[in-house]
DNA sequence: TTGTTTTTTTACCAAATGTTAAAAAAATTC
DNA sequence: GAATTTTTTTAACATTTGGTAAAAAAACAA
């Protein structure tokens, strides 16, 4: 039931049976359609979420264009956390791009888990320096490499992607305009 | 003494007497003259920094040129954070910009701290995703504004680093060349 | 100070990406 | 399945940024 989640998190730190099995009833499951939201704009993000099946998009407004500023692979977590760890009304929405089940689980309840058990609190951390570094990463890649080039690695390193997300949203996640990813995809063909 | 270091960490979490005492023993003071490496390419990094005095900044060579991926505000933490967390050798460098008086921490002890209390291990995760939301938030800035944009925010958000940090390092940071970061000076001049 | 090195600026041209508009293709709805 | 809506592609032109080279300015060293 829960094995995806759990060789997720036992990545980062070793659990006890107790301390996994803690985890167990906070965990919610949801079933979202696509195109529903899982953090609306200006709700606060009480909860975060782990997607079991599919993909949620991470996207705000700005000047009426969708800005996606990430897409989920399978098998992450997920939520708007500037409004997650702040409690403040989120500028971010998290919506569902296809179909998805996801494992959700309260911002309470986590810490929660988190005051009892020094061993999730270290999962927390760890998650959080992974996701970090990552971040990191695509910031190198803004930096130094073209688009063309970005894209090409996002075909690498996410292949199913391709196959369930628009797009318009890749492109904005790349930072171009989907005219500029249309273009440059025609040229990468031949 | 360490001031600063409270009242930077006590953001997070509150620590108890006890709790802030223990991390005193641990911490190491060192400086660095202008231009003196604190991580070296291919070094593991072993101690995180939290820079009292002057400014450090990330970097990596791609393709002989160097990359500035981070310059550290003062009072923040800073270390080559790929290497730090996989304990591999580190792509990043952390080079002085100034002259620096840093407070260093090892890995092992930090680690041990977190083991012993959860409180500590609270900080660190705390810390971690409000570093992931700051580069989340410069992760939108390099999809949504042109580069003059970023460089105007950057001189109202941190106008003390324009006192100190080359302009060759903050082109590389807006992710521009020198020249491209001259030409947009010029513009905004007038 | 003088000379040397490094950094910043300027200029010109090239390449990448944006903007606007419209057509084509695909997905959705009735 | 036909009509409608949404997404993707194409095209022409504008703007931004990069690359190369060299001059000017600043920092550093003897």
């Amino acid at each position: 039931m829960y094995d995806d989640l759990k060789q997720f998190v036992t990545q980062f730190a070793h659990l006890s049976r107790e301390e996994w099995e803690a985890v167990m009833p906070f965990i919610e499951i949801r079933n979202l359609k696509k195109n529903d939201y899982f953090i609306r704009e200006g709700e606060i993000a009480r909860y975060i979420s782990f997607t079991q099946k599919g993909y949620l998009r991470v996207l705000y407004n700005h000047d009426g264009n969708e800005i996606t500023r990430d897409i989920s692979p399978l098998h992450t977590f997920v939520t708007a956390l500037p409004s997650y760890v702040s409690q403040t009304p989120s500028f971010e929405i998290v919506q569902a791009i296809t179909d998805c089940e996801l494992f959700v689980i309260y911002r309470d309840h986590l810490e929660a888990l988190y005051d009892r058990y020094n061993n999730w609190q270290r999962v927390g951390r760890r998650i959080m320096e992974e996701m970090f570094v990552q971040t990191q990463s695509r910031i190198y890649a803004f930096i130094t490499q073209p688009a063309e080039v970005r894209y090409d690695e996002m075909m690498k390193q996410f292949p199913d992607i391709f196959q369930h997300v628009p797009l318009q949203y890749i492109a904005s996640y790349l930072g171009i305009t989907s005219q500029s990813l249309s273009r440059l995809r025609r040229s990468v063909k031949f």
